[in-house]
DNA sequence: TTCATAAATGTAAACCTTTACATCAGGGGT
DNA sequence: ACCCCTGATGTAAAGGTTTACATTTATGAA
């Protein structure tokens, strides 16, 4: 039992009087085995506690059971929920889930390719929005994976992700609806593709309301909660105000809603605010924030499912597949002031 | 280069016209192989684009280079920054760092001790505050392990973490020292050990200042942010109300600060608030939190270090490593107010 | 020149599996 | 009585390393 060494496949076999091939089959086989011999083994593996030894295992058989997930940061809210997702999906099909922390340093994402490499993972999930590696040249042939959250850049991986247009668009025609004509964008152009599609749905609804393009005020942040601070910095030197505050995500939201308190206006009256992928935080701000959420589980499983799926397939097709988001109704948005 | 096989010890040694051993001698004992033959080698590796199997390499040496950190919520605030402590003193030694994520589910967490058992990884970080395996009794030896954040319960695991009863003292003398007298802890005796520590060093410093333990107000909730605002609904059902309030963690000061705000109060005017843990939130709740620190990176370094010193031992003392934090001021305290 | 010794390299076993192939026994059909 | 087939099991190779031990070559002292 607590032996200082693990019990082996020959253990188990010299217990049960068999050899190691018939444990092995025992084991992963059980129909090509007798049921006598089946269950001496079933007894051997009992007492000895044997437990296989994976890497031997993966070595063997030039692939392993485990799912890396690359993420560049651990701590984004959007992260965690996500993974669950994969690992549900991952481990409803006998696989188990790793995560590596790259840092968005190539290196360490060289690394975690090594780790693929030797085939310790059968196949990769990535977070990171490019390849781990950065723009180095890799020689060699990249394993199975798909994309989450983000797009990876300039490449053929498959991607699970919301609808950021659709999304965008919904976000853009709740404030319509409320009767807002006047609606600021706050984007983020820079740091993610994402971000570049929910602007477009922003422009769609504008569109359809027959609001001209050089009515709208659209202004450009980099997605943190600073830059949504800033805009209204900026948008206070204006002419003319908004009525309405649609910003790229929860983040810039977040600092929207701040920068207005701290000019003493009170929300939802003044000013009507929507973010986009409901972070926790978006409960406990006040105004608590209406957004757009990220279907987070949904986007994991189907991502799973996807690899999984591809994990068999030599050469598989480019695909992208996009989740319809929900607009959660909180408190920052209602009809625009009168003034 | 590309080739569909990754290549192995044996391709280099072909091109180096060496042996396999020679190639192996060449990377890991340098200075046993002549310099004319290492300098062949290197450059057959990097023609081949080389690069040793981990696994196989892993499973010879009966250990591997790769430390697993295994966390109940991957979503803790707390563990982003301890996490990056972790790896990069791990990676200052020449080992990586994998993440498994439990869910408090027992049955994952051994599914990762025999991710470890079959020497996949060499030992183990333990975010959980107990075994991963629940209460099952597990016959395997455990790998080495070092407990983080949260002590092993029941267990000779060493521990690093903050030092929560200095740090429980600290935000009480904080308190005292602007002339509070009426001092409520928000507590939680059941979820963390922490706590109760911390708990103590709040009775300490009231102690100091001779104020006697029937006038101490200490509630006990479970360190959510719900149970901070409860708290608040608590104590206003009393005659005598506090000035202060002295909370176990952030997420119930800001459960505070939210019910406190909700009742009309100007903070810190009113009532005067301070935490533990310095959460990201901490910065952007109004007032902003006054709090003490997890010194997050330190315990991440410190705890690796003791670890990879335990890897070579057999027997390793049981010890705890507690480091003092730091009380970080920002605007949630101020004198009381008159009344 | 001849040994003894050190330095450099090679050979082969071991780590723990999985699995193709070989073997063996027994059963059913002729 | 013989053959063929099937089902159950065993044998041994392979997967990519590291390393103890054996072997070869070079070095220096006598």
């Amino acid at each position: 039992m607590s032996n200082s060494a693990p019990a082996t496949i020959e253990d188990v076999a010299r217990l049960a009087e068999v050899s190691i091939a018939t444990v092995s089959r025992a084991i992963h086989m059980p129909d090509k085995v007798a049921k006598s011999t089946r269950q001496r083994v079933n007894q051997a593996i009992a007492i000895t506690g044997y437990t296989t030894n994976a890497m031997a295992r993966s070595l063997r058989m030039g692939r392993s059971n485990m799912i890396l997930v690359l993420a560049p940061d651990i701590g984004d809210p959007n992260f965690s929920s996500i993974l669950i997702g994969l690992e549900n999906e991952a481990r409803a099909h006998g696989y188990g889930v790793l995560i590596g922390h790259t840092q968005n340093d190539p290196e360490r994402g060289l690394e975690y390719l090594k780790f693929l490499s030797s085939s310790q993972a059968a196949g990769m999930v990535l977070f990171t929005g490019h390849q781990p590696f950065g723009h180095q040249v890799v020689s060699e042939r990249l394993p199975p994976s798909v994309a989450v959250f983000e797009p990876v850049f300039d490449s053929a991986t498959p991607y699970v992700g919301v609808d950021d247009q659709a999304g965008g668009r919904k976000a853009a025609e709740h404030l319509l609806s409320y009767g807002h004509r006047r609606i600021a964008f706050i984007g983020d152009s820079k740091t993610r593709l994402g971000h570049q599609r929910r602007r477009k749905g922003y422009d769609l609804a504008m569109d359809a309301a027959r609001i001209p393009a050089n009515q709208r005020m659209v202004l450009d942040g980099d997605g943190t909660i600073e830059s949504g601070r800033l805009a209204v910095e900026q948008l206070f030197m204006r002419d003319t105000l908004p009525t309405a505050f649609c910003c790229v995500n929860d983040a810039t939201a977040l600092g929207v809603i701040n920068g207005l308190s701290a000019r003493g206006y009170d929300l939802p009256r003044d000013f009507s605010v929507i973010g986009f992928d409901d972070v926790p935080q978006a409960t406990y701000v006040k105004p608590a924030l209406t957004t757009i959420r990220q279907p987070r589980s949904a986007i994991g499983r189907q991502a799973m499912a996807l690899l999984l799926q591809n994990l068999g397939q030599t050469g598989s097709e480019h695909r992208e597949i996009l989740i319809l988001p929900d607009l959660i109704v909180r408190g920052s948005v209602s009809e625009p002031a009168r003034r």
